[in-house]
DNA sequence: TTTGGCACTCACCTGAGACGAGTGCCAGGA
DNA sequence: TCCTGGCACTCGTCTCAGGTGAGTGCCAAA
């Protein structure tokens, strides 16, 4: 059904769309590209195409234009990896490398990857569920007022403060440390629960009420709700082409505000060391059906990430040049978090 | 020459263009709003006012719609406080008390002003120049890696992760605490680089070597960089009339993602206390002309402002309502970091 | 299977005309 | 002096008709 030369006009077609923005015609796109048949044959080979549900036309006097199937052949079959530039990869690599921590880290990855791509970018911060905890401090503000922080291996750092309703010693707080200390060293939060679970017990008597107030902060906290973040940048990027979204720009910039939302977005992915791309429809969420979204996820090599990251953007996009890009942003961004 | 009921007019103009989005004539005028005057007359004052500036009509044949310089004037002299319903206070009071932590307080005000004002919602993290040190905790978290955490009375904490040329031992740490401790204990971070002057000198000989690395961190994280963060949100707020910004949208997006223009719009307050309205092209920030500023510094009441917030919208904004929404929020948001 | 030819469709542009909201001005009245 | 009704005028908006042209679909011939 689909020879050599169809998939050839199919990927001009969204080449030459994705470029120009404008339905590309049968005359123009033989003309252009050297496919070295006649525009007869070329709107032949589109009526197969519009057939099999490709490319569609606006209306019946216009070019074709490519549907959300058909950018999805071409980026499954027909676009071909476009490198990076040793300049580009410099770049990227100076750049978030003058991150002093991990907020910064993400803020510089959003900015980044808005910039490379032209898009709208998307950042998780590091997951707490997936990290391992490296440290635990316990430190005593006032009497009755304790401050919890806790440092992961993905450098991410969360803080409470706790309010006692009775006053605590000094030696007690030590105490406390070494009670949470080696049963949280290095385990996974995920698992956080289970290796607290016998602590109450364990523990020195007249320390319990005190233990009982830390545990539930740290259990809630860390385990119970273990809040996602999510970054965001480069929104001005959808105004670029006011043909992308004439009436639907609304809808995006709305499902962009909902973190919940992102997150899914950037949850999905199941094998998560591809990059992921959905068109339009192909998306679950509501608002973004008139975007595509390039995903990938990022931590250290050889283990389950600890994030996702990737840009939003019309589905007339540069596939490609895209893949690449959140591809590369997220191999040094996991590569950062492992070196620090 | 602008008598009573001339800045009656005005306000009738304001309020209507405000509700309706379309130029008002003199005939619709002068019968909604109870002036007790023929529509010629009406006619009569609008000339004037546009005359002085205060109106003027997109083309000969349409209604009269608000300049800056009209807006100004509603402002300063003709619109009334809009308390907040009591529903209302109670609304931001619980939903702003559900906060865990200083990042979640200021998540929650963007979320809370963008849904109060029906606008792009801006809200400043409390300044780490203007605080105080509340502590300063040292983690010995290896051999030879520290992890420096700084409190500040405002609820915000710091981290910091530093290499160690040469390995130190338990004890240096507890003695580098104790010769941070009350040093910075309750300075002002602005006046940290004063307090930590003649700390080589004071501080034990074989100290010296960490000392300096630490000392140098401190310094440079939180006196040189004193790095100022922005929270928004909201942004799909501007999408909801069309017509407010036609061209305009992009360079306002784009102005609203350069933290530094913004926090140069929020710095911009001198006096701290009352709310600050800028009109179009009152504002400094080039993308802004077309959108109206409402801001004000939030902090604990009678001091300095550690942080300010607001709202970005059309100049065609509900005035009253919005100022009272941002200074409603900036209150509470004060209160809570003088509980925390 | 490809190609040239040809009729056809339909969005887009343009100009003319009708419409009407709203104005500016003026003369008369309180 | 100020307000009012009246009236001519302006000008954006809407609608309709006709022309234009890019692009298509189909067919018959190579």
């Amino acid at each position: 059904m689909l020879d050599d030369r169809k998939l050839e006009v199919l990927r001009a077609i969204v080449e030459d769309f994705v470029s120009t923005n404008e339905p590309v015609g049968s005359k123009a796109l033989a003309e252009r590209h050297g496919l070295g048949v006649s525009p007869a044959t070329v709107r032949n080979d589109m009526a197969t195409l519009e057939d099999e549900g490709f490319i569609t036309h606006p209306h019946t006097s216009a070019g074709r234009i490519p549907t959300d199937k058909g950018y999805r052949l071409f980026v499954d079959r027909l676009s071909t990896v476009k490198p990076l530039s040793g300049a580009e990869r410099r770049a990227i690599q100076t750049f978030l490398e003058g991150a002093v921590d991990l907020d910064d880290v993400v803020r510089r990855s959003v900015r980044l990857l808005s910039q490379l791509t032209q898009q709208v970018a998307v950042v998780q911060y590091p997951s707490l569920s997936r990290s391992e905890v490296r440290h635990l401090e316990i430190v005593h503000l006032a009497p009755n007022r304790l401050l919890l922080v806790l440092i992961t291996d993905s450098g991410r750092v969360e803080q409470r403060v706790l309010e006692l309703p009775t006053v605590v010693a000094a030696e007690e707080v030590s105490q406390l440390r070494q009670v949470f200390g080696p049963r949280l060293h290095g385990a996974k939060l995920i698992d956080a629960a289970k290796a607290l679970e016998d602590l109450p017990n364990a523990a020195p008597h007249s320390l319990r009420p005190v233990l009982t107030s830390v545990l539930s902060v740290v259990l809630s906290t860390l385990v119970e709700r273990p809040e996602e973040r999510i970054a965001i940048g480069g929104t001005a990027n959808l105004t670029r082409n006011a043909l992308d979204f004439p009436q639907t720009l609304r809808p995006v910039l709305e499902a962009l505000e909902e973190q919940v939302v992102l997150l899914r977005l950037i949850g999905e992915v199941n094998d998560p060391t591809t990059v992921h791309v959905k068109i339009g429809e192909e998306n679950s969420v509501e608002g973004l059906r008139s975007t595509s979204v390039v995903t990938v996820g990022y931590g250290l090599s050889g283990q389950q990430p600890v994030g996702g990251l990737g840009v939003v953007g019309p589905t007339r996009m540069d596939y490609a040049g895209n893949i690449s890009s959140v591809r590369a942003v997220a191999r040094y961004v996991g590569d950062l978090l492992a070196g620090a």
